[in-house]
DNA sequence: TCCCTTTGTTCCAAATAATGAAACTTAATT
DNA sequence: AATTAAGTTTCATTATTTGGAACAAAGGGA
């Protein structure tokens, strides 16, 4: 868990300290974070004070440990609600769940990296933030290509540099090139498998949410075991995760860009 | 939104930034952020490069335009699943909803606010104000008062000076005397009302969730509306509420902070 | 087109806050 | 009582932050 920040002052030091406590996934003591830290004794632990006082972290004075705190939970609020399609698309993304019978994901792209924004589980139905949230990469999923197969130019080569290729399985696509390649044929057909790239015995099928100007709005897919279905299986899927998809991004343009089009080039 | 930060230095004032964008609630350019800031332009600019910087906001070029980073909702992730007691509390608070047939909240204290970590809605839903993640004031909710009737000293005050108190309807205490006295009463009976203090014929029973050593970690309340039900009916489920705030404490207790013997050299 | 306004970005000397080695205080162990 | 480890405070030095003002860029009329 390196300090990868020497860039940004003093914010950016006592972000990092803030990182290694979520890290950690518990409660820890001082000493913990003082051996892994960068920063002397005395600057880690005014940062943590600081982070304490701010409502970032929680102190439990009895068991002396940090822990993150309140005050994200409630900017998490914020943010699952402002900055993704999740509140929006719930009721699409539930009605979809029952019908396949599966799992789905709804996905948007930050930076070359896909951003798991909600998930429904027919099953399991109603997790809020559980499992949104969680970050995954964009090159080896089903929802990272169909969105990557859809975005401007500029974008999809800032992202395509941000990878860190790494071969998950043997069908992961671990080049540029290769990748490329997928994209152009998700491109023509509008849908994207991810065929065991990512986690073995795991497949799905994923389309994009494109808005009307074709804009990528982010992805949904519906995801199962081979030990459950085949990807032929799935394929069945398609149309009515494009109208699925086609609903979601109907109803975010009315919603939250009720004027702005002026794309006009 | 006042900048109630004066104290931390340069990472509050940051945070306050972060704040400020995440209680706008949409994608804001950096004059409106001017406006309403405490802060001088170059100040808030670079405050605001720096949390784009470190990923807490992302910045839109397009439309010129800040809203909340991916960082934050990894992090927010990070802290429901480990800070919150929601994850913990989940079973009970289910069971809770079961019995007593009514809404349940679970809330915690954030500053001297409310924040709704959980809710449980059994078979009929009213229409009310809150949701998990959101916000609420700590002085007219049920919650927020079986809580700030036992924090510390220290806590308390702090809180108390943080409420901007706002008539919502006729039974609301307004002012910091009334609410002492009140938080008197809950502190001798360990029950708390809503007796529409908040919303008219929204009434609601609360009772805190405390550690063994009497730290404040939430509180869960039941919540119905006049039409259906009164104070007295209400009343009835105390014992419930305070079995099932036991179980919480207590699953709370030892899930987050076990014993640690095994750490011998 | 030009000029004017609004909005966003950069500079830099002064003011302020962060730094961290070391001293100090607990709390626990021997 | 002595020893050790963990947590907290101090303070002179150093580095960062600060914010007024200058600068740049992007509209927007007429």
């Amino acid at each position: 868990m390196a300090q990868a920040n020497a860039g940004d002052g003093t914010v950016g030091k006592a972000l990092d300290a803030l990182d290694q406590v979520a890290s950690m996934g518990r409660p820890v003591r001082f000493a913990e974070l003082l051996e892994e830290s960068a920063y002397p004794k005395a600057t880690l632990y005014r940062f943590l004070q600081t982070l304490t006082n701010q409502g970032m972290l929680s102190y439990d004075a009895r068991s002396q440990t940090y822990s993150l705190g309140v005050r994200l939970v409630r900017l998490a609020h914020a943010a699952w609600r402002q900055s993704s399609l999740a509140p929006i698309a719930r009721p699409y993304v539930e009605e979809l769940a029952r019908e396949v019978q599966a799992t789905v994901h709804l996905a948007q792209l930050d930076g070359g990296q896909v951003l798991y924004v909600d998930k429904q589980n027919p099953s399991n139905p109603i997790n809020m933030y559980s499992e949104s949230g969680k970050v995954g990469p964009g090159y080896c999923t089903g929802v990272g290509k169909a969105m990557l197969a859809f975005v401007d130019e500029a974008t999809l080569e800032r992202a395509l540099t941000q990878q860190t290729y790494h071969r998950h399985t043997e069908n992961t696509l671990c080049s540029p090139q290769e990748l490329m390649e997928e994209l152009r044929e998700i491109r023509k057909t509008g849908i994207s498998f991810d065929r065991e790239e990512h986690e073995m015995s795991i497949i799905c099928l994923a389309v994009p949410i494109l808005s009307s100007q074709d804009r990528v709005l982010g992805a949904i897919s519906v995801t199962n075991s081979t030990h459950r279905t085949s990807l032929d299986e799935l394929k069945k899927f398609a149309p009515i995760l494009k109208t699925c998809a086609k609903n979601i991004a109907d109803t975010a343009e009315s919603w939250r860009f009720p004027e702005h089009d002026k794309l006009a080039k």
